[in-house]
DNA sequence: GAGTGGTCTAGACCACGCG
DNA sequence: GCGTGGTCTAGACCACTCA
């Protein structure tokens, strides 16, 4: 006999979802729902979500239990509290977390909002998925990609050159005046015209040399040893939908990396 | 009229502790004690420390605002919660979490228990902090430090090349027979002979070319590119203790990072 | 079965932002 | 002054571990 009835004991449904495995506490089922409202753009990047009083009544659980759901997605990114004003679905025009994927920064100073980036975009045209691509952005070899190749200076020294790879189906229409022309962070480009918000990302670095052409772009010898970015970034639900690859000159900048 | 008398009202303090500034919640304070404990080694790596309820009791606060400080403690990878058996100083000398600090995998396969590393101490001395290495431990140019240079490879491979900078002062008595001898990571052996145990880390990372020497320890050519990682590894309250210049081969491995 | 961390609730009050 | 998120409490129950 409890005291407190619980309404939804132990694996039990309330808001219209069950699980066959171990045991899902009521928070995750919570996020969950939340998960898919964002990935179905019920709420767009920028704007608020419903108050943590709202969505507790609308699940039929405790303002705590959905506390600790929108707790969790805050801590990924994928939310923002904020005290007093509410909480808002996080996106990469944010002043304070603009370009967070972008560990590059000038050896001096850290001020990164100081000198921005000037794009020039060499090349952006439609193709077929090479294997190698296919296979990072879960596509089969042949389908329809996107790819941009672009330079990235700062104060006027080419510092970045890089390619960038998307999913045709995804990205149809995307033009080299739309990569060139958006104020602010690409992946906030993306997220206005696209409606794709990459999560999280991954990377392999290497050190190399830059071939001929490659040096040309960044105005270096090919003997100049450059740092190699793959990047594979994530969508929602770990779904794969950009690799990018590229090349950051190190000689006035650096990759800074927190590991905690 | 409280119908609940909370026993410390906003900013004030039961365990003895006062801020001045804006307004510290009651489970930062908290987090603040047992971090003292930690620093000051009340409990020792890998022990557990007082469950919940009683150190709830020893503060004069509810399980709940404990809880939260301990997740806070958790999440910064200062303390490691288990179900059922209960909350545990963490240690470098986990099975799971060995080499946290190390990103550095095989291209392929990314099981990094398989190949062990191991480790060759070239040099083991103590010398006098030159100004670069002075700034970086927060030491006066000319204080004592030691210094270690060694090599580990994996596989019989050589593959990373580095020189270790620790305060003098601190590590009194470290020997060249105990870098090598040690099993387990490094940092396992800081924390078991020197109580020193380091909690976050900043890296910085470039492309270079290596000099003559660092080539022949890496069984490289000097145009051949690595990765220089330099890194600075602070143990609690954010105090430098070891400063690290690494050469990092990326023809077989590469550097890992992940995004979010 | 005792003890520990983990979940969930309900309710009170505080800090913050804004009209 | 209201609404939002943030803190704190007290208590019940669940899941896990180990003797």
């Amino acid at each position: 006999m409890s005291a407190m009835p619980p309404p939804l004991p132990s694996t039990a449904d309330g808001p219209g979802l069950s699980q066959a495995p171990a045991f899902s506490p009521l928070y995750q089922q919570i996020k969950g729902l939340i998960l898919h409202s964002l990935q179905h753009g019920e709420w767009k990047p920028g704007e608020a979500i419903p108050s943590e009083i709202e969505l507790a009544g609308r699940f039929r659980v405790s303002q705590g239990t959905v506390r600790k759901a929108i707790d969790e997605l805050a801590g990924e990114n994928l939310l923002l509290r904020r005290q007093g004003k509410g909480t808002f679905v996080a996106t990469h025009a944010e002043r304070q977390v603009q370009y967070r994927f972008l560990k590059l920064v000038p050896d001096s100073g850290d001020v990164r909002g100081e000198a921005r980036a000037q794009r020039t975009i060499l090349e952006c045209r439609r193709l077929r998925a090479s294997a190698d691509v296919a296979r990072a952005l879960a596509l089969r070899t042949g389908d329809p990609v996107l790819q941009a190749r672009r330079v990235l200076s700062f104060s006027g020294v080419p510092t970045i050159l890089e390619d960038i790879w998307l999913p045709g189906h995804t990205f149809k229409g995307l033009s080299a005046e739309q990569m060139a022309g958006y104020q602010g962070p690409t992946y906030a480009m993306f997220e206005m015209d696209f409606g794709v918000r990459m999560v999280r990302a991954d990377e392999k670095l290497r050190a190399v040399l830059p071939d001929e052409q490659q040096a040309h772009w960044l105005a270096i010898t090919t003997s100049t040893p450059v740092l190699s970015v793959e990047r594979l970034a994530y969508t929602y639900n770990d779904v794969p939908m950009e690799l990018r690859r590229g090349l950051y000159r190190t000689d006035t900048h650096h990759y800074h990396n927190q590991l905690s």
